[in-house]
DNA sequence: ATATAAATCTATAATCAATACAATATAGCA
DNA sequence: TGCTATATTGTATTGATTATAGATTTATAT
């Protein structure tokens, strides 16, 4: 899918985020590559058509994303935060073997105990972790 | 509540892991202390009662229960891993005002999609984030 | 017991994602 | 045009984790 600058920069406004060339820049990879990517990978990625690009703005334009709930972090393991353009109620699936992450459609809401009735709950995760099919197969 | 050395050089030995001074207190630590730990501060309380403890060892030593599922590896967002002794069936709760990791009971099996159906699952996580009663009634 | 091998542990150096910071560039506006 | 705020760059620093090599302890056999 290919997305319109114009559109991009609309949905950055929508959430009051100046709409730097940049900052379309990265929010267009995010939508276009549903790969749960690290900020190295996006910096990596985008460098080559922006030679002027600087890692602290990758991570500077995530944070304000991710402040902004137009994108989440991913922390299933490892060291790396991976990115992912909001979606509602999904869950994400890491193979051990291959290290994919997969998306999966689950809605946490059904299984919510009373436990946390005066908690206010502003974000919600389920990470599972495995053997994706491919990996077991090949054993 | 107090363990027993013996008792959990016992859980140890269960696992086919050896038994060592260290790791008996690591793990008596893990079970007296559900406070959802770093190796940092594990390694900073229990440095103070054995001086002669390496903070590689306290790694180790939390990698080796992660893989025997003694412990959990707690990765709600932050580069710092927490350690959880093992109970089966519960969510974890980060209050982004204190800080503080809540436990809540959960049972996710109820809403998994068959979508997973061909993936071995061999860990299930629930993170959720937002304000805890006692930081929002301070508000 | 003593020797030998295996495991555990220590101490320190190295790694690397993420952040902080200071300097520069750009955009918006009077 | 100049002024101010925001955005971006480039680099230095941080800090949790890992790697490593050597020391110590434990287990086993002779």
């Amino acid at each position: 899918m290919v997305y319109k600058h114009k559109d991009i920069a609309e949905k950055l406004i929508d959430r009051h985020i100046k709409p730097s060339f940049h900052r379309i820049k990265v929010l267009e990879y995010l939508m276009a590559n549903r790969t749960h990517p690290t900020a190295e990978q996006i910096f990596a990625c985008l460098k080559k058509e922006l030679p002027t690009l600087s890692k602290a703005t990758v991570y500077n334009t995530l944070k304000l994303f991710v402040e902004a709930k137009l994108a989440r972090e991913i922390t299933i393991e490892d060291k790396e935060i991976r990115y992912d353009y909001t979606i509602e109620n999904h869950g994400h699936f890491k193979c051990e073997s291959c290290g994919t992450i997969f998306d999966f459609k689950i809605n946490v809401d059904d299984c919510i105990t009373e436990e946390l009735d005066d908690f206010v709950i502003k974000d919600k995760n389920v990470y599972f972790k495995g053997i994706c099919p491919r990996c077991f197969s090949n054993t």
